[in-house]
DNA sequence: ACGATGACTCTTC
DNA sequence: GGAAGAGCCATCG
């Protein structure tokens, strides 16, 4: 599965998210060289859980920083990030811009 | 093979 | 600043 593939390199870079920081789907699939495969990103997140280990899929949020997907997962990813020391209201990130995290220019 | 759908993003109104 | 439309790729009926 080719797919498999392009999935761990989100994840990969996911798991490199520091705590506390939050990033985009377009930022993870432009650091993979595909910024316009943020859907298979998203996707991604949706099979993180067939990853081993774990990806904190809850740090990975939209361009805006607001968790999309089902509320009930997004109120999920929500607690998790409060957890990590992340302001969110209401399915968003609060200050997303200072937590906000660029594989691109961070990790790079 | 075709059309519709989606945890997205960007441009334009 | 919020809403709408178009573009993107992969998956599903």
């Amino acid at each position: 599965m080719k797919d498999e593939n392009f999935f761990e390199h989100v994840w990969e870079l996911t798991r490199q998210i520091p705590a506390g920081r939050v990033t985009s789907y377009g930022a993870i699939a432009k650091a993979l060289g595909t910024d316009n495969l943020s859907r298979m990103v998203a996707k991604a997140m949706g099979a993180c859980g067939n990853a081993n280990p774990p990806v904190p899929y809850y740090r990975v949020v939209s361009s805006d920083g607001r968790l999309s997907g089902d509320p009930a997962s997004a109120g999920k990813r929500q607690a998790m990030l409060e957890a990590e020391g992340v302001g969110v209201k209401a399915l968003k990130v609060l200050n997303f811009k200072q937590v906000c995290w660029d594989p691109l220019k961070e990790l790079e």
